[in-house]
DNA sequence: CTTTGTGAACAGTTTCACAGCC
DNA sequence: GGCTGTGAAACTGTTCACAAAG
């Protein structure tokens, strides 16, 4: 890295914790819920409840956006689900494409959650010519070769990889290269991107060993702590307490540029 | 939540900060890599270069587990790559249960990564009898009615939920009475689990819709930010810097219990 | 010299607790 | 009375910068 202090040169103006922008998508499902069941308010209390959060944090997470409760009663749900799909940028629409079209990539296209909110399936691109055409969720499969007249005809800014780990940074380049500058990627490695541009990633891997360890440290609580490994007969015990109260784990997903 | 001081009684011991947790997978999968490539030791600001950190960060990291480097020459690949997966808890295996074979559960049960590093897929399961016996990556997928005798005879601990998510709740609770202890959710809801079970979550819609909130950011920098929605006209135009460096993004996944 | 390991400064996040408004 | 909104306190995580070790 450079010398000094290169780093976030003060975007700092109106800016929303990113802690707080992650848990927006939260709220707004669980306020969509409530919509759908035409609940006209909520407390603090019974959204925090719904979310899976404290009341407190949701109450310091919704004065970021502005004053939108009314004391003694609570939120408004319709205004606060727009509230926040305007402010998470889900009042337009987004078109992605999704590069990988194997297991992984089809249930994805295949995602509800997806069509919903905002998004939209722009293409399906797959470097195998023999899936071309082939419909995936009713989309056909388009060949890689596509990809950058895809991403510029249709002004798509968000891309989704899910190729296996060894095409995914030339699959990254050729997308950024395009025009692309959000990526989520589901194989297993870093990517180097430019500047400005975003990159999250998912790994079952990671998730899978962050659960390891702290399963491992449920069962050596007080065992033996002994040295050398293979013991797999494991039958998990329960744990009626085990003190574990409050870890909000989190995770390095955003890798900035 | 009880009166006052309830929170985390001290489990202040040796512990690890949540966010070293997070990276040790990344770094071992860095360390396997160079493992591989039969390199003998690295330095920590490669080994962070190729894990995606800062080496401060890194070598910060490293000291929670020990003083495992050598100054003037760095780490030793093999020592590192044990340190981290016995402290992981990879050195044993843990069988895994997948419930819900759809797409992303297929996806799942072939991902590479799962085999390798300690995990081993102990059963999949769904509720479609019409499944029950076909085999995917090679092992029958068995019925839900099997659920509680799989994991109890195996002695399964972590459990994968990729059924659809209005059968993720019941899901949960079974994996749990029959002894689970580690859930990694991929259903789009919040699970209730009692004290002492740790769930993990994977949301493809949350994801987009963070990366949605950042580049709407890019694109309305400082373009009219008019007040009245329904305008979806995007057209995506490329934005060539943006200032947006560090925003390590971070996501509440652990919800203890 | 080079590179680790770490205290200390800083930054970001969560929780508390209560004033202010309905 | 009930519930939001928010300063202040507490905590967690990151970065700096340098002493110590090879």
């Amino acid at each position: 890295m450079a010398t000094g202090r290169t780093h976030r040169p003060a975007t700092r103006s109106r800016g929303i914790p990113e802690a707080t922008v992650a848990r927006l998508p939260l709220y707004l499902r669980a306020l969509t819920a409530l919509s759908e069941r035409s609940v006209p308010t909520v407390s603090s209390e019974e959204l925090a409840a719904a979310a899976g959060v404290n009341s407190a944090k949701l109450r310091k997470d919704f004065s970021y956006l502005g004053s939108y409760g009314t004391r003694g009663v609570g939120y408004d749900v319709e205004y606060l689900v727009y509230q926040i799909s305007r402010e998470l940028g889900l009042t337009q629409d987004w078109p992605v494409v999704i590069v990988g079209i194997g297991n992984l990539g089809a249930a994805l296209a295949n995602y509800g959650g997806f069509a919903s909110r905002g998004f939209r399936v722009a293409a399906l691109i797959d470097a195998d010519p023999g899936m071309a055409g082939k419909p995936v969720a009713g989309i056909p499969v388009q060949h890689t070769d596509e990809l950058e007249k895809i991403i510029q005809d249709d002004g798509v800014s968000i891309g989704v990889i899910a190729t296996p780990a060894g095409a995914a940074q030339q699959v990254c380049d050729r997308l950024v290269a395009a025009g692309v500058t959000s990526i989520l990627n589901f194989a297993p490695t870093v990517l180097n991107v430019p500047e400005g541009v975003d990159v999250r990633k998912v790994d079952l891997s990671i998730e899978l060993q962050i659960l390891a360890f702290h399963e491992q440290r449920k069962a050596g609580e007080e065992a033996g702590a002994g040295a050398d490994g293979a013991v797999p007969p494991v039958a998990a015990r329960k744990q009626p307490h085990s003190t574990d109260q409050g870890p909000d784990g989190d995770v390095p997903a955003v890798m900035p540029a």
